[in-house]
DNA sequence: GCATCGGGAGAACGCTCGTTCTCTCGGTCG
DNA sequence: CGACCGAGAGAACGAGCGTTCTCCCGATGC
């Protein structure tokens, strides 16, 4: 096994357990029996639980980045639709089985008031979704504000969709953001 | 000192510690230090960590169910201003100092995947606070979707403000949920 | 064929933490 | 006044974990 195959198999395997049981309660040991990678060699690749933990996180954070972009150019036409198909897009990831929260607000959690990198990655990542609403409102010349708005409608339905399980909150939030995008002057 | 007081100066000195540092990095040894309780009459009180957690969390429920209740009652005059009144009520809460978000949000995050008992605190309370608008969107004889669209952009604020440390979420959630309110059918 | 190098398996180490135990002391009751 | 009870301080214990080390084996180059 070459050292990028171990690292993908340790960034996939961490990141299931990760998101499955909290980042602390999952130890070295079980990152390495579930992968399959020795410890020599994931110590090799990542010199500590620290930089494995935020390596996991920088690569989700490109993965949603490259995934919202990506379901918003392939589904949706126009700022408008743009805007509207995160919350599709939030749909199906919510069903998928095992699912319990965005990454990133768990994470922040339980790390981010002892780990200052954690919380910045949490806060880049949660910025580059404003981001993403930002550029379709401002397409529409809908005032800032409405992506911030998007962005809270977004983040609820995870946060809820997380805690109780259900799917239900991504449709009830795009419901809420075309009210929004619809009450919106200009265009 | 007697129980009462020891289990209030515990759960006080656990609530404060656990909110800023997360659960976990919290040690018994902390709670005793900070708080000026022994070992010994701590684990009398409470017989275990994982009971602490729990006493904690369901105090702080009842806490924030009361001081929902309480603030809606006292600043704001029919179901409509009470809705809008929690946003207010938000804004105070993550203008205090030390704000890091939820402990709900947050808790679930790092203990939800393993600990059921803290799943299960974590979905009541959250359920609670879609009740309190519920009863406000029923009185307004809007559809019952409305309340959980307002408690997601509640849940939205809270994740967004602790994460980024801005208490702004509690406005733009505001102005959205007076959108909401007054695009919604009936009354 | 043999010496060497790299990697895998897992034991070992040091530390932290939840929990319990020991020792001591002050207060109370007879 | 003296024996006992409860409480506080902190040492002790056992487990878990992050990290490192040891041992062994298979492959590679002369």
């Amino acid at each position: 096994m070459d050292a990028e195959t171990a690292e993908r198999k340790v960034l996939d395997t961490a990141e299931g357990l990760f998101d499955e049981r909290g980042v602390q309660a999952v130890g070295m040991d079980a990152i390495r029996t579930a992968s399959g990678v020795s410890l020599k060699r994931l110590y090799q690749v990542f010199p500590s639980k620290d930089l494995l933990v935020e390596a996991v996180l920088r690569r989700r954070d490109e993965a949603v980045r490259a995934a919202l972009t990506g379901h918003g150019a392939r589904t949706a036409e126009g700022p408008y639709e743009r805007a509207l198909a995160v919350f599709d897009w939030l749909a199906g990831w919510f069903a998928e089985p095992g699912f319990r929260g965005c990454a990133f607000i768990n994470t922040f959690g339980e790390l981010g008031g002892v780990t200052p990198v954690v919380a910045g990655i949490a806060r880049d990542h949660k910025e580059a979704l404003r981001a993403y609403f930002a550029e379709q409102t401002d397409a529409l010349g809908a005032p800032p504000v409405l992506a911030d708005q998007l962005a809270l409608l977004a983040n609820g339905a995870m946060a809820v969709a997380g805690i109780t399980g259900s799917p239900e909150p991504a449709a009830q939030a795009k419901a809420a953001a075309r009210v929004l995008l619809d009450a919106a002057p200009a265009s």
